[in-house]
DNA sequence: CCCATTGTTCGATAATATACGAACAATAGA
DNA sequence: TCTATTGTTCGTATATTATCGAACAATGGG
């Protein structure tokens, strides 16, 4: 518990939506990919349930994610903002590119829940 | 990544509302308490944040938490069972005794979550 | 400069969630 | 048996969420 219970409520409620939930991961499983320079097997999670096979990088996420997922542009941007506001992502555009990152802040924080 | 997404979606959202996640750490703190014979000074979330200075144990536990939370009993009836179907919880009453139990293995899929 | 692509914002709508009080059921004690 | 307590269920009101499409803004390429 390394972080306040409204705090707390606020990033469960972020990752409650299945489709949301689904997208945070996708961002995560890139996120590790690109850190360690390998795809860990145990993060693998969209294979499972998604619909992604050809997830590339997260650079491009949007279009992607858009793709991939049967909801419109403007509700996958909505849930960027809602993971953003929650604290679990942060996202930059540069130019034509849409880099998302997990906020390591969450993650800890999620880890340290029930720690 | 020890559960299918949908379920971890259905945690979340249990825990997603902030009077419900106080009920679910009161009940896993009471939990902790009587399974190492201790009060951890870790789990004393309650004490931050909410209003219940002098939680006994949960086994009557309905009462008090009405009592200290600004919710009717119906609200929190209800709560109970939203965590009690997100798999939670168990809860059994043996007469007046109501007795609650954190599921266990919820709280290691919870754990395992990006573990 | 125009176009295609990509993301945002707005307004609408349908679905869900939160909460209450009233009525009810089960239980223990007087 | 009557009563007080405790939890459940039901109907309802209000608030929040999820989603869409349309209109818009920014960007890079031709």
């Amino acid at each position: 518990m390394i972080m306040k219970q409204s705090n707390y409520a606020k990033i469960f409620k972020a990752l409650s939506n299945e489709q949301r939930l689904k997208i945070f991961l996708m961002i995560y499983e890139e996120c590790l990919k690109s850190e360690t320079g390998r795809g860990n097997a145990e993060f693998n999670v969209l294979n499972e349930e998604s619909c992604c096979p050809c997830l590339g990088t997260l650079e491009k996420a949007f279009s992607m994610v858009c793709g991939c997922m049967n909801l419109s542009r403007s509700t996958i941007s909505h849930h960027f903002k809602e993971l953003q506001n929650a604290g679990l992502i942060t996202c930059e555009r540069e130019g034509q590119i849409f880099r998302c990152r997990v906020n390591q802040g969450a993650v800890e924080a999620i880890k340290g829940f029930l720690a």
